[in-house]
RNA sequence: CGGGGAGUGGCGCAGUCUGGUAGCGCACCCGGCUGGGGGCCGGGCGGUCGCAGGUUCAAAUCCUGUCUCCCCGACCA
């Protein structure tokens, strides 16, 4: 039983002035955690159960596929990492010990599980190995956001396969992919797998577990039977409607150097003009890429579609290639490159003079796709949303990325020293419980899933210290509390719209009201916390196996 | 890193333009009333006005520097 009268809960009536994020604002209101710097988080007593709530159905979870928990250093020496070449990250935090040895914070532990690993397995007999843990995270992060959204400090649950080949990593994948999905599950989110980027670090395949709701920073594309994070979506694009015969040849469009103000004053449709996005490669140098007016360049795409990375050309770069900014199309010289939606036919495009654009035959040469998927696009058929969502886990095959610079190696049946193939598997416990923060809350508060809230029942005590409704839930409450339910007792001396607005706030799935006016009757009011409808008052009498019931009904 | 905004009691804010020694609501403490939706009355506690320097008889207010935090973007292995 936790009393409230014990418990440091400070609930606040009014949210952060510089609160943006609905979590943000309720989980500071709510008493579960508080700010200490930019992207630094208390997490205070309520706000840790919750926490803990999750870590605890992860920790089943792997433990269900076999995986092996352990517990590794946040601070490592710096030279596993710059074996493994990830010294260099701007997020990495690096500090010097007395002596002056160079160290820094892990922001995952590929390294150090590699490390390990490779002096501890030899033999192709001791493959594959699951293991994992939680352990705090550092990330300088260049923008910490949202609360506990994106912190600069966090606890990850971070997991890692090891198997001899590739068929074997697809196995192990494959576990954590199921182990994941009842993870978020359990935890009572609404969520969905994604295929997400692998990122130039390559790698042969990765998912993103999405919690769709609004203080997202990943947009994902969802049609029926299809997700993807919009950094990989590809999708076909509605036609734009055709360029009309009586705009051609050069066109006078003075001050028009933005798609909008051109395509106003043309009177057309945005899709029937050609923006220009000049970028620089290492391999190409400078390179126009076209794409639909009415379309946006999706630059992770555009790196995996180019095959390389690219930078926005500069302005003298443009000069001295003659392309004019606000008045840029194809030049004699400049290579270009369309995006997959401009089908064949004609366009506006910039003439490279200012106030000048031009139509042109757009013919049928190669494409690629690099622009951002749209709500209303479609895949075979089926249409397109686009919806902000938090990624509350991702699960990635790593393949030999860190098995070759540290030389995690076995051999194999035949004596021969081979790489092992490892993924990587991580779940942030603290943004699952803002994801659920986000997707539940109402106009009153919070409203946890029942799995990972942080009590299972809040007791109001009405009335005042000493008087029969007092007592009563004091007694309700060991009852419960016998029955195998975690009960939250409000006993403060306080007003009844303090109480019942309290509870509403911090969100326990069930509450029950014990006042005088019930309890002439032998009863207590119950409530769900979601859904607004009062439940049958429970009866005192037996009130342990009613309450366990009801609470198993609830969401 | 670029753009924008903000630092005044635990929270939310006013005061800054026009310099005169800090105020409001909530919270908190004491007393009393009330006791099923943040109730009422009375009395209180609490602030180096982010920090440093400067101007001035006098600085929350003007000047210079600096730190911190938030939002948008960039970045996010």
């Amino acid at each position: 039983m936790t009393r409230l009268t014990d418990l440091l809960l400070p609930t606040e009536r009014q949210p952060p002035a510089d609160a943006e994020a609905l979590s943000h604002k309720l989980m500071v209101r709510a008493g579960l955690v508080r700010q200490v710097g930019a992207g630094l988080w208390s997490w205070l007593p309520a706000g840790w159960r919750v926490h803990q709530k999750v870590v605890q159905i992860v920790r089943e979870e792997m433990d269900a596929i076999g995986a092996q928990e352990m517990l590794m250093p946040l601070i490592t020496p710096a030279e596993l990492w710059q074996r493994s070449g990830r010294y260099a990250i701007p997020e990495l935090f690096k500090l010097k010990d007395r002596k002056g040895a160079d160290l820094i914070l892990a922001l995952s532990h590929e390294e150090t599980l590699t490390f390990h690993v490779a002096a501890a397995v030899q033999s192709y007999r001791d493959l594959p190995k699951l293991l994992y843990h939680f352990q705090t995270k550092g990330r300088d992060e260049a923008r910490p956001r949202a609360g506990v959204l994106r912190t600069r400090e966090f606890i990850m649950k971070d997991a890692y396969s090891f198997d001899r080949d590739e068929d074997g990593l697809q196995i192990s994948y494959e576990k954590y992919a199921g182990a994941y999905d009842r993870v978020f599950d359990r935890c009572g989110l609404e969520w969905y797998s994604v295929q997400s980027d692998v990122g130039m670090m390559g790698g042969s395949g990765a998912h993103e577990y999405m919690a769709p709701c609004p203080a997202g920073e990943n947009d994902v594309a969802l049609a029926p039977g299809y997700a993807a994070n919009v950094e990989v979506a590809g999708a076909e694009a509605p036609p734009a409607p055709p360029l009309p015969d009586s705009i051609s040849g050069e066109l006078h469009t003075p001050g028009a150097s933005t798609i909008d103000a051109l395509a106003q004053s043309l009177g057309v449709h945005p899709g029937c003009l050609l923006k220009a996005f000049p970028v620089v490669t290492e391999s190409r140098g400078l390179v126009t890429l076209f794409l639909r007016g009415d379309h946006r360049v999706q630059e992770v795409k555009l790196a995996n579609a180019l095959g390389e990375e690219f930078r926005p050309a500069q302005a003298d770069e443009l000069e001295a290639a003659g392309l004019v900014g606000g008045f840029m199309g194809p030049r004699e010289g400049v290579p270009a490159i369309y995006d997959a939606a401009v089908t064949p036919g004609r366009y506006v495009v910039g003439a490279n003079r200012v106030d000048w654009h031009e139509v042109i035959e757009v013919g049928a040469g190669e494409r690629l796709d690099f622009r951002r998927v749209e709500s209303g696009d479609t895949v075979d058929g089926r249409t397109i949303r686009v919806e902000p969502a938090i990624e509350v886990g991702n699960i990635f095959k790593l393949g030999v990325r860190y098995s070759e610079p540290l030389r995690a190696t076995y051999l194999d049946e035949a004596g021969r020293e081979r790489l092992m193939v490892m993924g990587s598997y991580g779940i942030g416990p603290a943004r699952i419980a803002a994801a659920a923060v986000e997707q539940f809350a109402d106009e009153r508060g919070i409203s946890w899933p029942r799995a990972i809230a942080p009590w299972d029942v809040h007791v109001v005590a009405l009335g005042r210290a000493g008087e029969e409704s007092r007592a009563a839930a004091e007694a309700l409450t060991a009852e419960l509390e016998a029955g195998g339910l975690a009960v939250l007792l409000d006993d403060r001396d306080a007003g009844t719209g303090e109480k019942l607005t309290d509870a509403e706030l911090l969100g326990v799935p069930l509450r029950l009201v014990v006042g005088k006016r019930s309890l002439e009757s032998g009863v207590v009011e119950a409530q769900a916390r979601r859904g607004s409808e009062d439940l049958e008052p429970v009866a005192l009498d037996g009130a342990a196996e009613a309450v366990a019931r009801l609470w198993r009904g609830l969401p």
